[in-house]
DNA sequence: CAGTGAGCGAGCTTCCGCTTGACTT
């Protein structure tokens, strides 16, 4: 064998093979090969903090397959990406395999394309020990921290939790957020809303305008209306604009993250589980990156997809820049591999996927959208405050005709086309409608994972690649974040209505601040966030990320050396840690939420062994009830807190047993006769009724309940299961595969399906 | 489930970033 080229993604291998021909062989790393020890710090911290490098167990196997080849081949070439983990990757393939320089030749491409790779054959370099000692730097600093802090909280707060320098500051912005929300102290106000219409018009024609002024009071409010009836309505001035607006740039993991999850509701695992899917069948470039760059020959084929389906004057070529912070730009925006497939096969959301990532790259190079923005002013003869009407009508659609990007702001309403009538200055507008509509001040949003992936990317903290593996770590990895919902606050309000001459009252009673899907802090993460801000805050600062770069690229360019840094760091970050581990003193939260209204004794949230709970009185007969999900001590409310000991609750009985309501880690649920039964999704265990339950206890004790099919003489039975049907022979489940119906099945189809399902398995 | 740091102590937990399966009813 003559070449042996090693890059870091299997997904790779077949294209570039294809490219390359038969004097090569194309093999991948599967990312790094080797890392810290997992036993101990893996650092010697004593000199000069040399790293102590491993090959993990599940690396083991294709190391030794890469060493057989690499001693077979002439010449080595390192492909692995163009950034500071890829150079660290071929370092330390360069060290494990034992190559040498005259045996081996890094290169580096970033597309995927024939030109790209033939062209950074004919360029090859050696690696940059510069950029792979800040590589060291980085993999050694989070080491330190991760390892150093860890044991403090098992410590201090809880066995198994953890710290990072990124983990920790994304919880730290869930925390500071749900704070600023508890601090923040909503005040109504009334919106003033006039329907007119324009002298001259047929009286169906109707122009919805605003007034400018916001009023405190509903006193204020009625003021107003009350001058305004008789009042004579003139336009006062309008005022045109032309505007353009210009498409969004082609996707990057983090961009795609939050579209796929402000328009198709995914959640960051599984756009990133199905984008995964895509680029595995060649549908999509590399998932995992931070460049809104597009190859020559994506921008020319998307040109000339444009020219032909949309016409010349749809297409504008543009070459985006990245603008994030730490961004790296080893690989291409994520984009459809090849332009003219509009549709793929898969499954719907692998479809709908699909469907966006195309529109989103083909609109990246469609002409400006022109608009023009029209505000007009409307004059009352009897008040200062003016009414104004604002529209934005599209003159040349472009982009827009594909592709119109999300808005994370729920109270905005996406940009919909407003037609107006012809007005002019000095027309008379006809009020046929005021209205005063009281309206409350809002709090900061809560973080989606979407958004936090949004806000951990514009701070420059963590990568495309652990962006969903973060908020991994924070749900269900250590529990200090859920996901869910907020019930939002019951207001009443007085909303007014003026019509000819009559002002109308309306009482209403409205959810205000009501959220869904979002990340909400539990105790745990509140403690160990102030555990952190109070002993650790330069490592906990939303800035520390930023700062700690700044040094790696004086390391990258060979400007200071790697364990310099590391030294500067670490010396006055382990003192504070001795000072704190000699600390003895623990603090947990404790709260009186106050008085249980049955019994008089006193309600106290607290944290004890398994987490936050309440309590009612105090010795021998004190009862407990654990908080619920998202509640906290500090802001937990009597209300809901005596809530929590309405369960278990006997609902009724059957057949001489008493039915018990209750809720479990698995969520509500009934106990009856020595079982359990799940309640279904959306029954309330304090309200579910004894007949509801007698019903899920029959329904659930059929054996055959979740059974689509059975057929007796081959023992195989169709079940739907909770990941869809499948079908089950003799205690071995297999898929149902993709396109085939379940309700079509047969008994041959599915000895079809087994032994066929039998071979692969092998 | 247990129960809301009396003591002792062995042995365990943990980081970020690069990759893909293997696994689950």
């Amino acid at each position: 064998m003559k070449n042996l080229l090693i890059v870091e993604s299997p997904g790779k291998v077949k294209t570039i093979q294809k490219y390359l021909g038969n004097d090569y062989t194309v093999k991948a790393s599967i990312g790094h090969i080797r890392d810290l020890g997992q036993k101990g710090m893996g650092v010697d911290i004593q000199h000069g903090f040399k790293p102590e490098y491993e090959v993990p167990a599940d690396k083991k196997k294709i190391v030794a397959e890469l060493k057989k080849l690499a001693a077979e081949a002439d010449m080595v070439w390192l492909a692995s990406d163009e950034d500071r983990e890829g150079e660290a990757i071929s370092w330390h393939l360069f060290d494990t395999l034992g190559l040498t320089e005259d045996k081996s030749k890094r290169i580096v491409f970033h597309e995927i394309t024939k030109d790209a790779i033939l062209n950074a054959i004919k360029t090859p370099r050696t690696i940059d020990m510069n950029l792979v000692d800040a590589q060291q730097a980085r993999r050694v600093l989070d080491r330190l921290v991760g390892f150093e802090l860890s044991p403090i909280l098992w410590r201090k707060i809880q066995p198994k939790l953890s710290a990072g320098r990124v983990q920790s500051v994304a919880l730290r912005l869930i925390v500071d957020r749900e704070r600023e929300i508890m601090a923040f102290k909503k005040e109504p106000f009334y919106r003033i809303e006039a329907t007119f219409n324009p002298e001259g018009t047929k009286s169906s024609v109707k122009v919805k305008a605003v007034l400018d002024n916001k009023f405190d009071t509903l006193q204020q409010a009625e003021k107003f209306l009350q001058d305004s009836i008789g009042a004579r309505f003139t336009i006062k001035d309008i005022q045109q604009k032309d505007g353009v607006r210009v498409p969004a740039a082609p996707f990057t993991t983090s961009t795609l993250q939050q579209e796929a999850s402000r328009k198709l509701h995914l959640t960051v695992s599984t756009t990133m589980r199905l984008a995964q899917a895509l680029y595995e069948r060649g549908l999509i470039t590399y998932m995992r990156t931070d460049s809104t760059n597009l190859s020559s020959l994506a921008r020319s084929t998307a040109k000339a997809f444009i020219c032909d389906n949309f016409g010349p004057e749809y297409s504008r070529p543009r070459q985006y820049t990245t603008h994030s912070k730490g961004a790296q730009e080893a690989h291409e925006a994520i984009r459809p591999t090849y332009i003219q497939n509009t549709s793929i096969e898969g499954t719907a959301q692998e479809k709908k996927l699909y469907d966006l990532i195309w529109k989103r790259t083909v609109a990246s190079q469609m002409s400006d959208a022109k608009i023009l923005k029209t505000d007009i002013a409307v004059e009352s003869d009897r008040r200062p405050e003016l009414f104004r009407i604002q529209a934005s009508q599209i003159l040349f659609d472009g982009f827009l005709k594909l592709y119109l990007e999300g808005t994370d702001d729920e109270t905005l309403d996406e940009g919909s086309d407003v037609i107006l009538p012809g007005l002019n200055l000095g027309q008379a507008m006809n009020c046929k409608e005021m209205r005063g509509e009281c309206k409350f001040t809002q709090p900061p949003f809560r973080y989606s994972e979407a958004s936090l992936v949004k806000k951990l990317e514009e701070l420059g903290i963590g990568r495309p690649s652990t962006y969903s593996p973060t908020i991994t770590t924070l749900t269900t990895g250590r529990g200090y974040v859920v996901k869910g919902d907020k019930p939002g606050e019951k207001e009443t309000v007085v909303n007014l209505k003026l019509t000819g001459d009559t002002i109308t009252r309306s009482t209403k009673t409205e959810v205000i601040g009501s959220e869904k899907g979002k990340l909400l802090p539990q105790e745990i993460g509140m403690m160990v966030t102030d555990y952190l801000m109070k002993n650790f805050d330069g490592i906990i600062n939303y800035d520390f990320t930023a700062n700690v770069e700044k040094d790696f690229d004086l390391v990258a360019a060979g400007n200071r050396a790697w364990n310099a840094v590391i030294a500067d760091f670490y010396t006055p970050f382990h003192k504070k840690v001795e000072d704190v581990l000699s600390d003895r003193t623990f603090s947990r939260p404790e709260r009186e939420l106050g008085k249980d209204p049955e019994t008089g004794l006193p309600v106290i949230a607290k944290f004890g062994q398994w987490g936050p709970f309440v309590q009612i009185g105090e010795g021998e007969n004190r009862r407990f009830a654990h908080l619920a999900a998202g509640q906290l001590i500090e802001n937990v409310t009597l209300e809901d807190a005596l809530k929590l000991f309405e369960l278990p609750r006997t609902v009724g009985t059957l057949d001489g047993h008493d039915i018990v309501a209750t809720k479990g880690k698995f969520g509500p649920y009934i106990k009856y006769n020595g079982k359990n039964f799940s309640l279904p999704k959306g029954c309330n265990p304090l309200t579910v009724t004894e007949q509801e339950c007698q019903d899920i206890i029959k329904s659930s004790s059929d054996p055959a309940k979740d059974q689509l099919a059975r057929f007796e003489s081959s023992d195989i039975t169709v079940i739907n299961g909770r990941y869809g049907p499948y079908i089950k022979q003799n205690g071995v489940n297999y898929k149902i595969p993709r396109g085939t119906k379940a309700e079509s099945l047969t008994e041959e189809k599915c000895l079809e399906i087994i032994k066929s399902a039998g071979k692969a398995k092998k």
